[in-house]
DNA sequence: ATGGTCGCGCAGCGA
């Protein structure tokens, strides 16, 4: 499962509620926005879950929470390089799958200098996979990609026009992670559009139905061959002023791994 | 009605 719970501080009764409820085995979280030593660890481990954080605070954060092992934790980018200037991606090996979960830059305005940041970071999340992972074996990369894969995955394109998000330039460094061997594992269980991950807080989208699919489950072949099932948890996303919910929705995808 | 909503943290930025 993958979830950006909008801070986890503020999301934590809810989080804590929804596992109980669906007890996923491999939990990704995107904008914890806690630092590290602020990472609820005790409250995770009473469901049954060890977590590997990497955080810095106020914004940005990233988890990935398991109930099936947790080793060889890497905290920020694999791959060779300077670190990244904010933290945005955790690996962790759970189980059978080697993990990442990712919150990819927003990139704010085409053009903006953290459009190019979104972009190359999306390169960087490339030379991860190069260096780091074989296609032949069974990885997950999950979380906000800030991107809409296609056209179907935004409720009106044409008000997208001129917008991030759905640029040929970030659907290019998209195409790459496709190319090098993975797959987006929701998209083999649904073809329709409709289907989204966030909808903005303003203006009652969220009950228009006004939303983008951009929080992704990518997956290598051998994943791919063992999904049995995928879905958004829209209930998630609906509640009140009592109990706040995050302005995306968890994505969960089933995996049968028997025999690995 | 020239806004609209969150979270953080106490002004205004980022999403």
């Amino acid at each position: 499962m993958t979830w950006n719970v909008n801070s986890l501080k503020a999301r934590l009764p809810r989080v804590e509620a929804w596992l109980a409820e669906f007890e996923p085995d491999v939990v990704c979280l995107q904008e914890t926005k806690l630092a590290d030593d602020a990472f609820p660890h005790e409250r995770f481990a009473a469901l049954g879950y060890e977590c590997l954080h990497h955080g810095e605070g106020r914004w940005n954060g990233v988890a990935v929470c398991s109930r099936v092992g947790l080793t060889d934790p890497v905290a920020g980018f694999a791959s060779a390089g300077p670190p990244d200037r904010d933290a945005r991606i955790a690996w962790a090996t759970c189980g059978p799958l080697r993990v990442a979960s990712v919150y990819v830059p927003n990139g704010r305005e085409v053009g903006h200098d953290h459009f190019h940041y979104k972009l190359e970071w999306l390169e960087r999340l490339r030379a991860d996979l190069d260096e780091c992972c074989d296609p032949a074996g069974k990885v997950v990369v999950c979380g906000d990609f800030n991107i809409a894969p296609d056209d179907r995955d935004v409720y009106d394109p044409s008000a997208f026009d001129g917008a991030t998000h759905v640029t040929p330039a970030e659907r290019e460094k998209l195409a790459a992670l496709h190319e090098w061997g993975l797959v987006d594992l929701f998209r083999t269980q649904h073809d329709e559009d409709g289907l989204y991950t966030w909808w903005d807080y303003r203006g009652g989208d969220f009950h228009k139905r006004r939303g983008m699919r951009i929080d992704l489950v990518l997956g290598t072949r051998p994943v791919a061959a063992a999904v049995t099932g995928a879905v958004v948890d829209r209930n998630a996303r609906k509640g009140g002023r009592d109990d706040p919910p995050s302005d995306h929705a968890p994505v969960i995808v089933d995996l049968d791994c028997a025999g690995s």
